[in-house]
DNA sequence: CTGTATCCTTAAAGATACTG
DNA sequence: CAGTATCTTTAAGGATACAG
């Protein structure tokens, strides 16, 4: 993977959020902290990581401010910030996409509230109810560069074409 | 990368979500697609990759049901499938996460229904209404394996005694 | 237990040239 | 325009040994 992509030149918002936390190890173990796990070795025998690969995604996740460490020196505490909490819905998103399509087992783990009751299909909701992709639309926002303007003359443009 | 680490070994709903969509480049061609992109040639213009990276990614996404082929031989549009569509939630939860955490700068894309009016952040729900990461559990589900069961029954017994 | 420090290996990105 | 075919490079994973 020689010169990985700089994602965070694409101004998107999507890709500034897969340049944090958009590898493999890093989105398992924030998985692993959302189940409770807290320890090195424990992040490394649930995941079967390397020691030095799970060190260096633990201190990237603490410098990104989705992890914090707590408990002694010697033995450090991970645990979730509201950084790292507020990725929930992003991951339970990714879960359910990955129970209902990319699954013939049924789910390994269940997503319940504290009563043990089902935690809905999470869904894009404006302000008339649920709203699908057929529903949606993507315009340049304000942080949109000209570049992303062009984009999207050049893209509505054509669509009306085809 | 070596031996690039078998995810669907991990029995992870969010692992065989990450086999099949999680790579940098496949997330972004599936964001442009959803923004409209159906050609070849814009796809690589827009995200300035290489063509063979391209090509591989496309005929990727094609395999596993999120794009599909249609126009004609000498030139194919790309469009998403159901199971394409269907990951717009994990999608714009992912763009909301970084709007919200990873931004300084406003978002470059706004998400809205077609009459222009907002999209609301994505949440968990429950039966009640909204959940947070305080008021979900995880739970082994029908497809756990031992080895998953033997996880939980494991991290419980020691947030118990943290 | 929680890391560091090395070394080795290789999958995969990128560039470029070429084809129908 | 939409790829295919090579070739080269290199970032990053894995293993292992060692340290506080």
């Amino acid at each position: 993977m020689p010169g990985k992509t700089d994602l965070s030149e694409l101004n998107c918002s999507l890709a500034r959020s897969l340049d944090i936390v958009g590898d493999w190890w890093t989105l398992l173990i924030v998985r692993d902290a959302f189940l409770g796990v807290r320890r090195f070795g424990d992040f490394q025998r649930s995941l079967g990581i390397a020691k030095n690969i799970l060190a260096t995604r633990l201190d990237q996740l603490c410098a990104d401010g989705i992890l914090a460490r707590g408990g002694t020196d010697k033995r450090p505490l991970y645990r979730l910030t509201d950084k790292g909490s507020g990725f929930l819905p992003a991951m339970v998103a990714l879960m359910q996409w990955g129970d209902r399509w990319a699954s013939g087992n049924k789910p390994p783990v269940i997503v319940t509230d504290a009563q043990g009751r089902p935690v809905k299909p999470v869904r894009l909701q404006g302000v008339r109810g649920d709203l699908d992709a057929q529903a949606i639309r993507f315009s340049p926002g304000p942080g949109a560069t000209a570049r992303t303007r062009a984009f999207f003359d050049e893209t509505s443009s054509k669509s009306r074409v085809e």
